[in-house]
DNA sequence: AACAAATAGGACTAAAATAGTCCTCTTTAG
DNA sequence: CTAAAGAGGACTATTTTAGTCCTATTTGTT
């Protein structure tokens, strides 16, 4: 269903939270109240973007979570990894799948650059991004055929 | 994981077969051995595809399925809603969903912004463009925050 | 040193979505 | 009349996703 699941959902909120704490660590108890969701989901979480970089943790009493970097430096992409592993638009996009037609199959490549297109655009949409509660519908634009490919960027 | 399902990337591979036989009806066993695909999942997938109206079907001896338009004129965003029904990035962009902490969530809307946008440039992606083996890699683009909103829409 | 508040790591269960198959009914060309 | 097709839906199995819990480790506080 090209949809996000509900985990990735809930870390965006989990990460939000982080950063309205600003510096110093939040436990995931409290991230739990603040946020309404169960508080060992919330643990799970942010295990999860402690591994991939997103916050740190600080161990012990007194411990807890924060933003690794500030929040217009955290991608959406990067979340989506973080939670649900790199994004695999279909099956044969992943690195060692290959099938038994793939003489025949002249589709699958499309929705692997499409998977690529989607894949940059959510890098450029920070945390900010996603936080900003009346920002404007980002344009994701199919720009057809004679496209430049990654000029400066 | 934000994927195409595996139906949807067989689906596109059916479509691509049936647009390569032109105009007369291709039963769904014949488009079962051309593709390699198992006969029982290729016949789903043409129901599917024509309660769609993405392919017309002929009932009876020497019936079949065609396409229900030239392949220009089917959409990747079409085909993905014809096999796994309307995309709905997060659970609460759904239209009947709702959750206590809507006060507090301000990163729903935010995916569901996401989900609009690629939704639309799904739209303007063709079965033509995905079965061209050497098309170029689409653009999208995050055109970032002076955006117009949903002017007609 | 002891204790309590935290995270780390992983095992485990439950629920839901996905994939795939099969059966019966209807339509239609020959 | 028969055989080749699609229509529709029931059903099963598999995989993913969600969510919980247990044990070990770390560290501030008294």
């Amino acid at each position: 269903m090209l949809r996000i699941s509900r985990l990735t959902d809930y870390g965006t909120l989990v990460l939000a939270n982080l950063s309205q704490q600003g510096e110093q660590p939040t436990s995931a108890t409290d991230v739990a109240s603040a946020t309404g969701i169960a508080p060992p989901t919330v643990s799970k979480l942010l295990k999860l973007l402690a591994k991939a970089e997103l916050a740190t943790s600080t161990r012990g009493a007194m411990g807890g979570y924060s933003l690794a970097r500030p929040a217009n430096r955290i991608s959406a992409a990067e979340i989506i990894d973080a939670l649900e592993g790199p994004v695999h638009i279909t099956e044969c996009s992943a690195d060692d799948s290959h099938c038994d037609f793939e003489s025949i199959c002249n589709v699958g490549s499309a929705w692997q650059r499409i998977n690529v297109a989607i894949r940059r655009t959510l890098s450029d949409i920070s945390l900010s991004d996603l936080q900003r509660t009346r920002a404007p519908v980002p344009r994701f634009e199919f720009a057809g055929f004679p496209v430049r490919v990654e000029s400066g960027k």
